[in-house]
DNA sequence: CGACCTTTTGATTGGCGTCAAAATCTGTGG
DNA sequence: CCACAGATTTTGACGCCAATCAAAAGGTCG
């Protein structure tokens, strides 16, 4: 096991106009005088290098984060040793907050490319709630768009086969990349960055590598995507979307309560 | 499909001494007069019957619901028309938060044992969040709890085989069951009631009710467990515990954040 | 160039779905 | 209290999707 530290970046000064934090998911939608005062709350910003851990589950971590840069994993490891991929964290993404009754975060997260988060103290989220409410309900919302995409896995495994539960994934990341890291994507040849492996899309959907692979061959076969060198085209997204029962709007990244938002 | 109307209680007031709010997991640990003020926000107490649907997918409801009695099922329906269960909901549950970014509830929820909900509206919760921010991160805290559980369904699904499944759900509804509702219990033969049809379960873990048949006989042969009559005896905890890799800090009522705990 | 990771392909096995039918339970009306 | 219809449980035979085992063929990086 290669065992890099977490290098902490200095002066977050410099970082701000790199990763603006109006950008982000969390804070959208919060009116500017309250978005610099949560900005005091900014703490440090981290470069988490490939294969790196963030945090490891059963961890009692003082800090949520927010993800700026790169592509994380989010998962669990069962009694084996083996990894159990929940699902892949994308630029925007809120990590960390979930907790058991002991405080310990469930899962581990690492990262996939070379990440950059914003660590955020987790004793001042009541403080930050009581002053920003609406916060508190974005970030409630946001929760509720996991659980509702954990749910459908949960509710779906067993009636999709292989190829839905892979044409699923593949539609799930291509759109969500296209939300947070539009620079990623390339209209020409309507393709994203994707730096997963066989065996990472394989512990993500629940099958073995060598099934992700036959799948994916017969996809390629079939015309319906391409994916080569760290790049996923997406040739045919209708019979994709068909055959997985995709919905777009079940990855939009701004699931806030209608009678809420107004 | 029979079809009957929810019945709306009057007067509220002869109900509290019934389902007092006190003992809902929501309202645990409020300030007394905070939970005073909360009590300004209830609204209207339901009986919904067996099999009566409280809210369906798709809906745009105005109202949140906390559980107060009985047994409910939270499903999707699928493109084909099956039931897909998510989780079963037991008293001091929280019901219909959970919107998409359209704002429509994302699964249906209906009675499986008479029941008695409470509807809050949804539109006065950013008030409530405001006036009492430790609600807040409850709410978040007690989805956090199901987002754990979903993760772990979602996470060892396809490591767990049907033994593993059908154990595991038996203890999570024993557990949950002795949390709020210890008048079920009975310490003499270890077990509680437990209206699911071996149907139920399958949908709930993604079998039929053929297979979930075979495991229950297996259980059952191998004195682990004895499910007669909607009561459900738990013979050997520590066998069924072990091949399912169940925690009881996973069902837990209270998982709040530690270090927002103090 | 060599070690290691990732992709690719084939052969075999097994868990669970499907289909079918019988047995048992439940409750509702006469 | 019995009778009967519908729901639920139980058991058997058979087939298929994906796991497993094995091994070869690229790819990548120091």
């Amino acid at each position: 096991m290669k065992k890099k530290s977490i290098q902490i970046r200095k002066e977050a000064h410099t970082e701000c106009t790199q990763c603006p934090i109006r950008k982000l998911a969390l804070f959208q939608g919060v009116a500017p005088d309250r978005l610099e005062w949560t900005q005091k709350f900014r703490d440090q910003q981290f470069v988490v290098p490939p294969k790196v851990t963030l945090y490891r589950e059963g961890s009692l971590t003082d800090y949520v984060y927010t993800l700026f840069d790169g592509w994380m994993v989010m998962y669990q490891t069962s009694r084996e040793g083996k990894r159990q991929i929940l699902r892949f964290a994308l630029p925007g993404d809120f990590l960390g907050f979930q907790t058991d009754q002991r405080g310990m975060v469930s899962h581990s997260v690492s990262a996939l490319s070379e990440s950059i988060v914003c660590g955020f103290p987790r004793s001042r989220l009541e403080e930050m709630f009581k002053e920003t409410p609406s916060l508190a309900l974005r970030l409630a919302s946001m929760g509720s768009r996991d659980m509702n995409l954990c749910q459908h896995h949960q509710a779906f495994r067993s009636r999709k086969d292989a190829y839905e539960s892979i044409a699923f994934l593949l539609l799930e990341l291509f759109h969500r990349t296209q939300i947070h890291m539009n620079h990623h994507y390339d209209p020409k040849t309507n393709s994203v960055t994707f730096p997963l492996t066989q065996e990472e899309i394989g512990d993500a959907v629940g099958l073995t590598n060598v099934h992700v692979n036959r799948i994916l061959r017969q996809f390629h076969k079939l015309g319906l995507i391409n994916c080569h060198h760290k790049r996923l085209h997406i040739l045919d997204e209708e019979k994709l979307s068909d055959m997985s029962e995709f919905d777009k709007s079940m990855v939009s990244s701004n699931p806030l309560a209608y009678s809420l938002d107004q």
